[in-house]
DNA sequence: ATAAATATTTAGATCACCCTAAAAATATAT
DNA sequence: ATATATTTTTAGGGTGATCTAAATATTTAT
């Protein structure tokens, strides 16, 4: 089924808060994250239940059928591959890839992600950490907490970011925290939530819960 | 200037016809190159005027101004140095990439063109020996001769291809014919056009006059 | 030079996607 | 449990891009 890139990311939108907030996505919520007003959502999912894409029922949420899920998975495939990409190929830093990425991911070719994929060499994770599906749509599971729910003493290896702004990825840029670093708990506030966390065995520094919650570590 | 996928489309259209014809582009040519319909056009004719893209005299045909020029040339660019990408390094075949290229023309981001071109390693000609305009929108020019051109005994090297279609491409690879091949003409046939050649000092063919026309030769 | 053929524009619609304001349904708070 | 707040939908409209059919302008051929 050909979707136009409207339908495409609401399908995305739908996955993805449906995934975080484990039920079906609001209307509202969807209208949020798409940047639209909630009359715009109710419109567009009228469409996408008229292509059974989704489920949908007056006033109770939505949630992607079948077909809806393998679209929208293969959308985050895509959009994830781009950024290994430009990443890895086109040297663009890790805050600099998503906008380009929500561009290149509507581009239509089975065969161009095909090629895109063994061309960098079947990655399995983005370079913010986020799982890539394959082909058939199946992530990789890995274990990981955020650094969050670490105690004193705890080590572990970063390998993945839940936020993905500019400014929060810009601010982990200032602290020379990237994917493999590996962070030890030296304390932790239980008042605020705040850590003082060694990097790489080297330098120490401190950093709010707002930011141990995005951090998404390998124990070990 | 942000322009609409629809918009770049008729501006590339107008500048290549304008280009062959070396004259303005009627609204009737730019609606069959666009398979679409001359209502259509003279529509988006008179948006295209109201942004000062183009010259527009009701029956008068079109012509491009320096913006719509600028626009048009950025967009070859993109989809060469796309096309580039797409041979070069997925390992496509010239016959299959002009329309995922025609997609990723679209793709808003100075930077991206900026880094490809780089990872490309500058590249002044597409898989078809089209030239690729600079960021300046400069062309590279090349002494070229369409084979039907030459005489008995004349050789040349097979710089570019005048035809893009996957048939015409198709038809040239079961010749084992590429870009770089040497073709020397053996005889040629007044009445038809036709002709003899012997490709790589090796195997000797015969093409017809519409083949050799669509076929770019650099002499000597 | 006028009739016929062709090219172009206008008129009037449709569709996808978006909007605001108002109405209706659902959730919540006392 | 009822009033209030919140969420969602409906009503009515706008824009960009497309269409067909009809009207008009231009070109061509006799």
């Amino acid at each position: 089924m050909k979707l136009s890139t409207a339908e495409e990311n609401y399908l995305k939108a739908i996955f993805k808060i449906s995934e975080k907030a484990k039920k079906s996505a609001s209307t509202n919520a969807i209208a949020k994250h798409l940047s639209t007003s909630a009359a715009s959502v109710t419109d567009m999912l009228k469409r996408l239940a008229e292509k059974e894409l989704i489920n949908y029922e007056k006033y109770k949420g939505v949630t992607l059928k079948v077909e809806g899920i393998k679209q929208a998975t293969q959308l985050i495939r895509k959009h994830r591959l781009w950024e290994v990409f430009l990443v890895k190929k086109l040297r663009f830093s890790w805050d600099q890839v998503h906008e380009i990425a929500e561009q290149l991911e509507h581009i239509e070719s089975k065969e161009l992600i095909m090629r895109l994929d063994a061309f960098l060499d079947y990655p399995k994770f983005d370079p913010h950490g986020d799982p890539i599906p394959n082909a058939d749509g199946k992530f990789t599971i890995r274990s990981q907490t955020p650094l969050s729910d670490m105690h004193k003493g705890q080590t572990g290896m970063l390998v993945g970011v839940k936020e993905h702004t500019t400014e929060f990825l810009k601010y982990l840029n200032s602290l020379n925290v990237k994917l493999g670093t590996m962070i030890t708990v030296i304390d932790s506030v239980p008042y605020d939530g705040s850590m003082s966390i060694n990097l790489d065995s080297k330098n120490e520094i401190m950093i709010t819960a707002m930011v141990a919650q995005n951090l998404l570590i390998r124990k070990g």
